[in-house]
DNA sequence: GTTAATGCAAACACTTTGCAGCCGC
DNA sequence: GCGGCTGCAAAGTGTTTGCATTAAC
């Protein structure tokens, strides 16, 4: 709870009040890593607090977004938040079971210098995830060899 | 248009019809390489036939698609469709100019190796389209040095 | 007590779908 | 002429906005 409790603390500092609202969307990420929908948060404070709308989520995340706690990936057309405290690790995600895996930005850097010395290309990759198959799920469809 | 023909012979060899409209949408990718939004295609064909429903571009993209004549790429949350012939090479993208770059496979290739080598993860990279600045918008950035 | 934040409803942009008439084959 | 395709309109999604009320401070 120590990090939640900071995150507010932020919040009030920078005079932004600190509601009940805030504080569950805050937790719903608490509860599970990893990169959640609006929907997922929202289904998750409903059932602490049936009465939150909708609209209620989307406003609190953009503010965590502008203000830099949570950061916002897409991946296959959906458009994902995570807290951003871990700071500047990016995704594999997989297609098939949904799992994501920590990618080390070291991965990721020698790709970008190379374009940024071939063709003077800077990458955006702070958010950066990649959509593909884990190797669980690549284990267990060539086992079921027959369709799937 | 000997490419273009030879697009609409396949549909009508695979028993779909050949219609002004498809021929159209075909066209609108024709005339400029690149990644074209539903919406610049729906205005590219209205200019030659004002009648057309984005309904229609919907259906003929979504067909075309299925037959893998177009495929469709998604950068910073925008869908944007391309034909297919190229095959297989990848894009940058300018998130200031919104101009295309093609990327070649090798470029990714390595990245790829390392993913399933060290994690047994094998991304998926036909579709794959990076954001960021291209060389030019970064020069004129940093020529006019105040804000912009 | 102030003022920001919420809930509600309505507006929005984008995409899909149902259907009667049309037209490519 | 038949059946797939189109235009039109209407219905879905997912997201945002206006506004009166509520509640954090």
């Amino acid at each position: 709870m120590t990090r939640n409790t900071k995150v507010l603390e932020q919040l009030r500092e920078k005079g932004y009040r600190v509601t009940p609202q805030r504080v569950m969307v805050l937790s719903a990420f608490g509860e599970r890593e990893g990169h959640l929908g609006v929907e997922q948060i929202y289904q998750r404070v409903r059932q602490a607090y049936p009465y939150i709308d909708v609209a209620t989520v989307y406003r609190t995340l953009q503010l965590f977004k502008r203000l830099h706690l949570v950061t916002e990936i897409e991946l296959g057309g959906v458009m994902r938040f995570e807290l951003a405290e871990a700071g500047g690790h990016h995704h594999m995600v997989c297609r098939q079971c949904g799992k994501a895996f920590d990618l080390s930005p070291s991965y990721l850097a020698e790709f970008r210098q190379r374009l940024i010395r071939e063709f003077g290309f800077e990458p955006d990759l702070e958010h950066f995830a990649i959509a593909g198959l884990c190797a669980l799920c690549a284990a267990s469809n060539s086992a079921g060899t027959s369709k799937p």
